[in-house]
DNA sequence: AACCAGGACACAA
DNA sequence: TTGTGTCATGGT
């Protein structure tokens, strides 16, 4: 073939997805790389760009390039995951029917362990505006550059654990994380070396994948159960954040002083196998409630 | 302009 | 075991 094309060789594909909200489960504080664009929503998943839309009950998908398989979109995207059967799963409770109502179709991720683990060590007491800076910093200053379209600004991968242990923490400081610097490079560090094997814990038990996180610096029992939930698929995992804690204690006990740990108790015995899901219902629900209103 | 953010940690009592 | 100060940064 002599023909010049002049734009790079894209792949479009469609997937049907019913119950699934993706504006909702792409902003809800799980994944901190995509940003709603004209076209559909922009982000990168490994080293695809991709562009997502939603079309009456489908998901049409984007990449810059021919891609041989779609699977690495489908598992992030949980798009094999049937809603009603986890909705069904959830306690019969006031609080929960109201999460659901208003924001059924809100999906958990399925996120690569690595960039989940480094998000998050990056996400404590930051706002989701500020973690997307910071990641997004990140991955223009260590990442490596993907294919984009004609014309488009430039897309990076997120950075390995190989990439930023070699950086030093200053570098990593520009890109604002402050205190958390140490904490981001010893995590690679411990990566790198293969003192982590972040894939092999996919194989555990929750309890047994959940300590070599918690072995992390700067990782405690709320990052942990992020990564367990949102990059491993432990769907009883239950991150309990200021949003989380506050929905509990408004929505289950309410007037009533509630400790921290007597949450983390509740939340365990309470929510069931898919509590990861109620957790992320009861944060979303709680988060878009009570922004300021017009 | 204060207050707070998808926390964790060292240290106190 | 449970409670407080500290850390860095900037959005609301």
């Amino acid at each position: 073939v002599t023909s010049v094309d002049q734009h790079p060789p894209t792949s479009h594909a469609v997937f049907p997805a019913t119950d699934y909200d993706l504006a909702a489960t792409l902003t809800s504080g799980q994944a901190f790389r995509w940003r709603l664009q004209p076209g559909g929503w922009e982000g990168v998943i490994g080293n695809h760009w991709v562009r997502l839309t939603m079309q009456q009950n489908a998901i049409h998908a984007t990449t810059a390039r021919k891609v041989k398989s779609w699977d690495w979109l489908t598992r992030y995207l949980q798009l094999d995951v049937s809603l009603g059967a986890v909705l069904a799963e959830f306690p019969d409770d006031e609080p929960l029917r109201q999460a659901v109502k208003s924001c059924r179709g809100l999906r958990l991720l399925r996120q690569d362990p690595w960039e989940c683990l480094a998000s998050f060590i990056l996400s404590s007491t930051k706002q989701i505006v500020q973690i997307q800076q910071i990641v997004d910093l990140l991955c223009q200053r260590f990442g490596q550059p993907v294919h984009i379209p004609t014309g488009h600004a430039p897309a990076f991968s997120f950075p390995t654990a190989q990439q930023l242990a070699q950086a030093e923490e200053a570098e990593l400081r520009i890109c604002k994380m402050g205190f958390r610097a140490p904490y981001l490079k010893a995590a690679a560090t411990k990566v790198a070396s293969g003192d982590l094997d972040l894939q092999q814990l996919s194989a555990l038990p929750v309890d047994q994948a959940r300590s070599p996180l918690l072995n992390c610096l700067g990782v405690g029992q709320k990052i942990a159960d992020c990564v367990l939930l949102f990059a491993y698929g432990f769907q009883n995992a239950f991150p309990v954040d200021v949003w989380v804690a506050k929905a509990l204690r408004q929505l289950y006990f309410p007037g009533q002083t509630v400790s921290h740990q007597q949450l983390r108790e509740f939340s365990n015995s309470y929510f069931g196998p898919q509590a990861g899901y109620a957790q992320q219902y009861l944060f979303h629900f709680m988060r878009t409630r009570t922004l300021p209103r017009p």
